[in-house]
DNA sequence: TGTACTGTAATAATTAAAATTACAGATGAA
DNA sequence: TTCATCTGTAATTTTAATTATTACAGTACA
């Protein structure tokens, strides 16, 4: 289980809510309910994306690096992306088995066919329409 | 990281291999290199969903519980399907924050959308389709 | 020059996943 | 009938991943 997509559209939803202000990291983290040194690392990725920036210093903080309507959710899926949607196992099956020797390669296959239809899905979705969700 | 689902098209994927025999939990394990329980478990589950048939005592053990042509691996997804494909956050968003409020009914949303996206993908194959492209 | 921030490393606490142990129940064979 | 081999499942331990916390250097502003 691993929170970061939520977290990182969390942050990025206020932003998007405020473009005017310079968010803390702890404002952020008291929406999200989590310790702001989680909000700022997940930033420092985000930010390597383009999508964040920061100022740092007295009254320093967060904005978004682009308008909301040209952050796609698949930007933020490609910055988050660890594992595959699929799950991931950690065994190495057994190369004696003329199965387990094939299965890795299958299943990774399988594993990336679909990662990219969730991109493309995600694709389709921009940080404007979602924000614009809310009341 | 959670690999029930290539446990699960492993286990399949030896079953369809093999029609005609019995495999043992044991052999299973031993071709996924991983617990004989965490197979019987896992088999336990998909047998709730008619995919695999068991045979207990002496000389007992697993076979597919339909031809593998009749398998989807979206039977899988959803047999073995605890978590969204996007994460789960742990978090408690901020009632008091206008975003923090209703964030997670939307994120909710979002993650069934993707989910449904993936079931049509693997909607689209069957477990012959995967064990075909094995040598 | 003090205050309020970010940036980041290091460590601790918590939680989830996987492995292991244990044993009851089923089935077939000697 | 009784032994051996298998499934089914509960309980526990071990391992690994996630999240939280602590700590502090660096930046910017007043």
């Amino acid at each position: 289980m691993n929170g970061q997509f939520q977290i990182a559209v969390h942050i990025l939803t206020l932003l998007s809510k405020q473009p005017d202000e310079l968010l803390s990291s702890d404002y952020i983290a008291g929406s999200i309910n989590i310790n702001p040194v989680l909000v700022r690392k997940e930033i420092s990725n985000l930010r390597k994306y383009g999508l964040i920036d920061s100022k740092e210093g007295k009254a320093g903080g967060y904005t978004l690096g682009l308008p909301a309507q040209k952050i796609l959710l698949s930007d933020v899926y490609r910055a988050v992306k660890v594992q595959p949607a699929l799950g991931q196992a950690k065994n190495k099956p057994n190369p004696n088995c003329p199965v387990g020797k094939q299965i890795s390669q299958h299943l990774d296959a399988l594993a990336d066919e679909v990662d990219v239809t969730i991109f493309n899905k995600l694709n389709t979705i921009t940080l404007a329409d979602f924000s614009g969700k809310f009341n």
